[in-house]
DNA sequence: GCATAGTTTCACAAAGTTTTGAAAGTTGCG
DNA sequence: CGCAACTTTCAAAACTTTGTGAAACTATGC
């Protein structure tokens, strides 16, 4: 085959180091687990492994892709912030790299996701509670069961307060380092009193 | 024999209460976003709201499902232990109701689930990195590719074992409560020394 | 035993998601 | 200009997941 230009490195080209491979699939399945598209996830690591940018072109060839795939991955990354287009000053063609600081990364998807999803769910506990009170009450059973939503309802509200701290601490510790790995561990060793 | 007209109460018979409704979806809607099936979270939400544990048909009419789904969400979720069967003395079906306690629910899917999943990547990552090690490096070019990843990859690994260290601290504190909320809001109002 | 209320299974249908590839759209250069 | 090199869009195809309902199965009271 010949490279015409041979565009910066021949590497690029090439079919995916078995490093690469392992990674990038390892990364895909926990984007799935994360509620991501298994190719966002592959897309992403081949680009940060990568020493240097990529084109889309070369991403459809490593990863086996279709221009589309490659081109509307790309653009659902970026929206994430997690990939950034980079001009290579006289070429023509659009170069990706891979958003190296992790930890921006997790915040970003934590603020913008989890966050919603679990102050949705919030409300939803709150408006429930509410149209608990309004309810006129009939019968002595019904009167119970009132009283039972709303102490469960209560319980699962004050969960999702607590997830919900959870997601804040770790978005604003988003520059965090050592001091949080230290909490966990303590956390760990020394179990809760009672 | 005897309990003919309305089993127990009429009430397990009637449409979802609001307050019901708006809390089964909400949950609903968590579980799907935590990869699990909607009608899970919702079968367990109205088994959880309810005074009295429920037979499959009363879910099935409260839910709108058919008997086969709820069958299956039903086997499902005692699978992941967050539902019981309940034997009631002299009657010929199955009750069913929700495990209530929220840490042990958690715990325990974070303990099958998750950390299978983590553990995985950390397998594959710590897998990639020998790899590299037994690549034989041929031109200054692949040295530079090599360097690259290794450090890359290594980072993936820690970031993934913090993240198994944090899922672990909170399975290890399935019995937590104040302890754990104190850390958390702490973790939020004083900022990490940065 | 048998009739019956209740539960589970399973092939199929419906719904939802992801991928493809070809056509339309850009961009910058000669 | 208008071409060459890319990128983006989008409708349709392929695939995956979930839900249905009737049939098979189970357990119980009589």
């Amino acid at each position: 085959m010949v490279q015409p230009s041979g565009h910066r490195s021949d590497a690029a080209n090439e079919p995916l180091w078995d490093s690469e491979r392992l990674v990038s699939d390892a990364v895909g399945r926990l984007m799935v687990f994360w509620g991501f598209k298994r190719n966002m996830g592959r897309v992403w690591t081949v680009l940060f492994l990568s020493d240097e940018p990529l084109t889309s072109k070369q991403l459809q060839q490593r990863l086996q892709l279709s221009s589309g795939a490659v081109s509307m991955t790309l653009s659902e990354l970026s929206r994430w912030g997690v990939v950034h287009k980079q001009w290579m000053q006289g070429e023509r063609r659009d170069y990706f790299v891979a958003e190296a600081n992790l930890w921006k990364m997790i915040s970003r998807v934590l603020r913008e996701r989890e966050r919603g999803e679990v102050d949705d769910a919030i409300d939803a506990f709150e408006c429930a509670l509410e149209a608990l009170e309004h309810r006129t009450v009939g019968s002595s059973s019904e009167a119970r069961r009132v009283a039972t939503q709303r102490e469960r309802i209560g319980r699962l509200l004050e969960l999702a307060k607590l997830g919900r701290s959870m997601i804040d601490a770790l978005i604003h510790s988003a520059r965090m380092d050592a001091t949080w790995l230290a909490r966990f561990r303590l956390g760990r060793s020394e179990p809760p009193s009672r």
